[in-house]
DNA sequence: TAAATCAAGGTCAAAGATAGTCAAAGTCAA
DNA sequence: TTGACTTTGACTATCTTTGACCTTGATTTA
């Protein structure tokens, strides 16, 4: 049978390949494919991914939109390999650990360690108290920022 | 759907690009822009407002105005403004609007806004359920890489 | 000059327009 | 039969638009 996510998929990956980016109307993708809104989010929650380098952004209330972005993703397999290998949670040594590794093999500067490090130091994740959540929103900045460099 | 705010945010933002101070008239916009006149209101309030880099004046009565003024900063004096303006709370809207006067103003690079946004992104949050902590960390993570520029 | 009137702009809450979340129910292959 | 994946819809969150009512300043009138 054929799965109506798997035929919203195929229609956004068209569009996708004509354009590195869209912009859909939840509701009326919804309406067009005949199926109830959240369906959408649901395909793109599971197809549009991250980690299959696809930038998901959206806005609600009037005039309201969902955009999807392709990244440029390909020539680099040690950091997809490293950004897969990266689990729900990531402690700030391991971070500097693998920010290390990446720098003295010049596939990140100085400039954007510094970043990264300042985007995940405990500083900055303060206002978590849970350490486990604040562990898990550090392995998901950190996989977020390291798809700027694949 | 065209929204009429971002439309009215353009239109004044086009009179700043040539003079750093527009005076209004909110009536008359208001007409020209076939809506209401607090419709002007809103979109000041949420698009002009002092952490963006706007100082808005205004007098009521006959022959009341409307004044919009780009505030002219030092560099590191903007940016400490900035930072010690973002209170406890910070949202998506708000950070890319910042981080927009700082790039259009060359006090961060197109690498850095690529940078933050990556970092104070809905996405990288994710793991955050409550809006209000999503916010919070939001705000001390871009404050936090504020300060990579001061 | 004080009061009345007119001419702005301000505030706030309700209604409208989108999108997001979550969990229950359904489906299908192993 | 079970477990992973999919479908649905009730409920929630966010952003925008609108309008009734309020405040302030300028001008006219008594």
């Amino acid at each position: 049978m054929l799965k109506i996510s798997d035929i919203i998929e195929g229609f956004i990956c068209e569009m996708l390949a004509s354009d590195s980016s869209v912009e859909l109307k939840r509701n009326e993708l919804a309406e067009y494919f005949n199926c109830v809104p959240s369906q959408i989010n649901y395909v793109i929650s599971t197809r549009f991914t991250q980690e299959r380098g696809y930038i998901v952004e959206s806005r609600r209330g009037g005039g309201g939109h969902i955009r999807i972005t392709r990244v440029q993703l390909g020539n680099n397999e040690r950091l997809m390999h490293i950004i897969n290998s990266i689990g729900q949670s990531l402690d700030v040594m391991t971070t500097e650990a693998i920010l290390n590794t990446l720098y003295v093999n010049n596939i990140i500067d100085n400039n954007g360690v510094r970043h990264i490090m300042a985007a995940c130091s405990n500083n900055s994740l303060s206002p978590i108290t849970d350490n486990a959540l604040k562990n898990r929103v550090r392995a998901t900045i950190f996989k977020n920022m390291l798809l700027l460099y694949v």
